[in-house]
RNA sequence: CGGGGCGUAGCGCAGCCUGGUAGCGCACCUGCCUUGGGCGCAGGGGGUCGGGCGUUCAAAUCGCCCCGCCCCGACCA
C-alpha cells in the first residue's frame, strides 16, 4: 500500500499521559487513539496487526478441533443471574436497562452464553467433546484502567470453552489448550513463562497462565533462571534464605527494651540495629469474627491465599485498631505473640528452631528481645509466606526472580461450576444423566501486541515480531525526485505485491530523515531503502532489530523478502 | 471510593502567583530551496483558554460547583 494514502499519524513527540514504552509507541507510532478513560481507537497500523495476531489464534485453535462461534456481546440479565455472577460480579460487570426496563449486561466472559447453548442442544454422551470458542469484544467496567492497552475497559478476547464426559476428557481438552497456547505465543514472536496459577474457588481444578515479563505489567511471577519453575505469587513454593545463623544460641529471657515511636520491621531495626530477619513480624487478622495471631519473620509477607487455606470460614480482613487495642492493649507496631491467650497463634515455619528474636511486648513503646518460638509462646508452624526475592529455588537450589509479567493468556478447569447451576446434562450410554465438565480458556489479542512491543522496543521505536507486524517491509526511495529512483521503487512496489509480500510503499515527498524515523517507529520487521546504488541494480536491506544493513541486487530483492516471510 | 497531579491550537508546553492585546516549539497550508536520519528561507491558517455560576468596569488568571484525563492506593484477576 502507498503510504502517501494512508493514516498513519505519527507523533514526534511524547504524549504526556502515556507512562511506558507500549503505551507511547501505540499512540506515537499512529497505532491507537484514546476515546475514554480504558476505550480506545484503534487505527489502521493496530487493526492490520492485530487481525494477524487473530488469524494465528484462528489456525491453531482451528488446529486442535475448535469451532468458532461468534456470541452476542450484549446478554440478557438471565443467564449471569442463573451462574449467580450477575451479583457475583458486582461493579466489574456493565449494566444495562432495555426500553422495557428489562436488565442486560455487557458480556465480561461467555461461560453462561455457551452453557445456555450447549445445554439446549446437547442431548448425548455421542456428541461429547465439544470445543467451542469465539473472538470477540469483552466489557468489564475497571475500577482504574491504566497503562494503555494493559487494562482497559473494552478489549477484545479469543475465549474458548470446553465440554467433556467426565475428568479425563477435560484433561485431554485443557492438555490440548496449553500445546495450542504454546504454538500461538511462539508463532507470535513472544518470550513468555507458562506458570501455575493457584486453583481458586472452584473445586481444586488446574489452571495455567501465560505471563510475559514486562515492567508494565500488573502481575507477580515468581521465577528461577536455574531450571525454569515458574509460579504466581499465590502458588509459589521455595526455601526461605536461613537467617537463622545470626541467633545467639545461649538459653536467654525475654527482656523489655524501651523503643520510643518506633513502630514499623524498618524503625526498629534501624533502632535497635538489628536485621530484620532476627524481628518476628505480627499481624492480627480476623477470619468469621475469629481472630488470628499471625507471626512472620521480619522481612517476610503473608501470603493471604495461604492463610485462606487454613482458617476458618469467612473472608479474613485486617483487625480494626479498637480490636487490637482491646485484644493486646497496644497499637499495632507493639505486638507480640508472648503471653497472648485466647487466639490461635499462626507461625509460619521459617520461625520455627529460631532462638532469641525480637518482637513486640504488648506494651506501647516497648519491644521484648530475646524471644524464643516454643519456649517463650507457643504456635501453630505452617506455610504462610509469600516468597521474595533471592529465596532459594525448591525445585533446584538457584536463587528465584520475582518479576513483573503481562498476563496473555489463561486457562482453567472450570469443573462443573456452570454445568450444575445452569443445568448442564446429556444421555449416557445406558440412559444415565451425566454433567458435563468443563473448562474455558481465554487469550488476551491487545495484550499480545502490548506485550510484543514492550519486549521489542528501542529508542527509536518498536520493533515487532515479522509474525504480527502491520507489514513485513518498507520500501523506503531516498529521493522520489530521481526519476530512476522512483521507477525502481515503483517496479519493487509491483514486484512485491505479485509475490504476496505485505509490503508499504514510503511514496511520499518526505526528506530522507523523516521516512527513516516514520519507518523505525512503527516497526516494521524490515525496510528496503532505495537510493544512489540503485543505479547499480543494488539497494539495502535494513533489519529493524539487529541494525543489519546488506546490500542486495534489486532483482532479487522481492524473492528475498519472500524467503525472509516465510521463515 | 481515598490521596496527588493535570486540563490553554493536532502534539509538547509557557502565560495564572500580581486580572487589562492569548504566546512559543513541532505539526499543518502556500511558494522557493533541499534530498541518506524529523533540512533551510519567506508567507499563512488554526483557540468556546474543559464546562457552569459568581466576584469585577474587565477573568485563561480570583472564588464556588461540576466534568474529563493521568499517577499512587483500595478493589478486581
Amino acid at each position: 500500500m502507498r503510504w502517501s494514502k494512508l493514516f498513519i499519524p505519527t507523533l514526534r513527540e511524547v504524549p504526556a499521559d502515556a507512562e511506558f514504552a507500549s503505551h507511547q509507541l501505540l499512540l506515537r507510532a499512529g497505532y491507537v487513539r484514546q476515546l475514554a478513560a480504558g476505550i480506545y481507537n484503534y487505527l489502521f497500523l493496530a487493526q492490520r496487526s492485530l487481525l494477524k495476531i487473530q488469524q494465528i489464534v484462528r489456525q491453531e485453535m482451528d488446529a486442535i478441533g475448535g469451532q468458532e462461534f461468534y456470541l452476542p456481546g450484549l446478554n440478557p440479565a438471565e443467564v449471569w443471574q442463573e451462574s449467580g455472577r450477575w451479583d457475583l460480579m458486582g461493579d466489574n460487570l456493565f449494566r444495562l436497562k432495555d426500553r422495557f426496563g428489562r436488565d442486560l449486561c455487557l458480556g465480561m466472559t461467555h461461560e453462561e452464553v455457551m452453557t445456555f447453548i450447549a445445554r439446549g442442544e446437547l442431548r448425548s454422551y455421542k456428541q461429547l467433546p465439544q470445543l467451542w470458542y469465539q473472538i470477540q469484544t469483552k466489557f468489564r467496567d475497571e475500577p482504574r484502567p491504566k497503562s494503555g492497552l494493559l487494562r482497559v475497559r473494552q478489549f477484545i478476547m479469543k475465549d474458548s470453552y470446553s465440554f467433556d464426559l467426565d475428568e479425563a476428557g477435560l484433561d485431554v481438552s485443557y492438555e490440548k489448550h496449553r500445546q495450542a497456547y504454546c504454538r500461538i505465543f511462539d508463532r507470535c514472536g513472544l518470550r513468555y513463562l507458562a506458570v501455575e496459577a493457584h486453583s481458586g474457588a472452584m473445586g481444586g481444578s488446574q489452571s495455567m497462565e501465560f505471563m510475559v515479563a514486562s515492567n508494565a505489567g500488573e502481575d507477580l511471577v515468581v521465577h528461577c533462571p536455574g531450571c525454569g519453575y515458574a509460579a504466581n505469587m499465590e502458588k509459589a513454593k521455595s526455601v526461605a534464605a536461613d537467617a537463622g545463623a545470626g541467633d545467639p544460641q545461649e538459653k536467654r529471657t525475654p527482656e523489655k527494651v524501651h523503643t520510643p515511636g518506633q513502630k514499623t520491621i524498618a524503625e526498629v531495626t534501624a533502632f535497635l540495629s538489628v536485621p530484620p530477619a532476627r524481628l518476628i513480624k505480627s499481624v492480627v487478622l480476623v477470619a468469621g469474627e475469629t481472630p488470628f495471631l499471625v507471626l512472620l519473620r521480619g522481612d517476610h509477607a503473608l501470603s493471604e491465599t495461604k492463610f485462606a487455606a487454613v482458617r476458618g470460614a469467612g473472608e479474613p480482613r485486617p483487625a480494626h485498631p479498637e480490636e487490637i487495642r482491646q485484644w493486646f492493649g497496644a497499637e499495632p507496631g507493639s505486638l507480640g505473640p508472648v503471653g497472648v491467650k485466647g487466639m490461635r497463634i499462626l507461625a509460619d515455619r521459617v520461625l520455627e528452631g529460631r532462638r532469641n528474636m525480637i518482637t513486640g511486648a504488648n506494651v506501647d513503646d516497648y519491644h521484648l528481645l530475646n524471644v524464643t518460638p516454643g519456649v517463650d509462646f507457643e504456635a501453630e508452624f505452617l506455610d504462610l509466606r509469600q516468597v521474595t526475592e533471592g529465596d532459594t529455588c525448591a525445585e533446584c537450589g538457584g536463587r528465584l526472580q520475582i518479576v513483573k509479567a503481562v498476563e496473555v493468556g489463561h486457562i482453567f478447569k472450570l469443573g462443573y461450576r456452570y454445568s450444575r447451576s445452569m443445568g448442564l446434562k446429556v444421555l449416557g450410554e445406558s440412559g444415565e444423566e451425566i454433567m458435563p465438565i468443563m473448562g474455558s480458556y481465554g487469550i488476551g489479542i491487545e495484550r499480545i501486541l502490548t506485550a510484543a512491543i514492550e519486549l521489542f522496543h528501542d529508542k527509536d521505536g518498536m520493533s515487532l515480531p515479522p509474525s504480527i507486524a502491520p507489514f513485513d517491509v518498507v520500501l523506503t526511495p531516498v529521493n522520489l525526485g530521481d526519476k530512476a529512483q522512483r521507477e525502481g521503487a515503483e517496479a519493487l512496489y509491483a514486484e512485491c505485491k505479485a509475490q504476496g509480500v505485505d509490503v508499504l510503499f514510503d511514496d511520499r515527498d518526505e526528506r530522507p530523515g523523516v521516512k527513516f524515523k516514520d519507518a523505525d517507529l512503527i516497526g516494521v520487521p524490515y525496510r528496503i531503502t532505495l537510493g544512489k546504488k540503485l543505479a547499480q541494480g543494488v539497494v539495502e536491506l535494513v533489519n529493524r532489530r539487529t541494525h543489519v544493513v546488506e546490500e542486495i541486487r534489486v532483482a532479487e530483492a522481492a524473492a528475498r523478502l519472500k524467503a525472509l516471510r516465510a521463515q
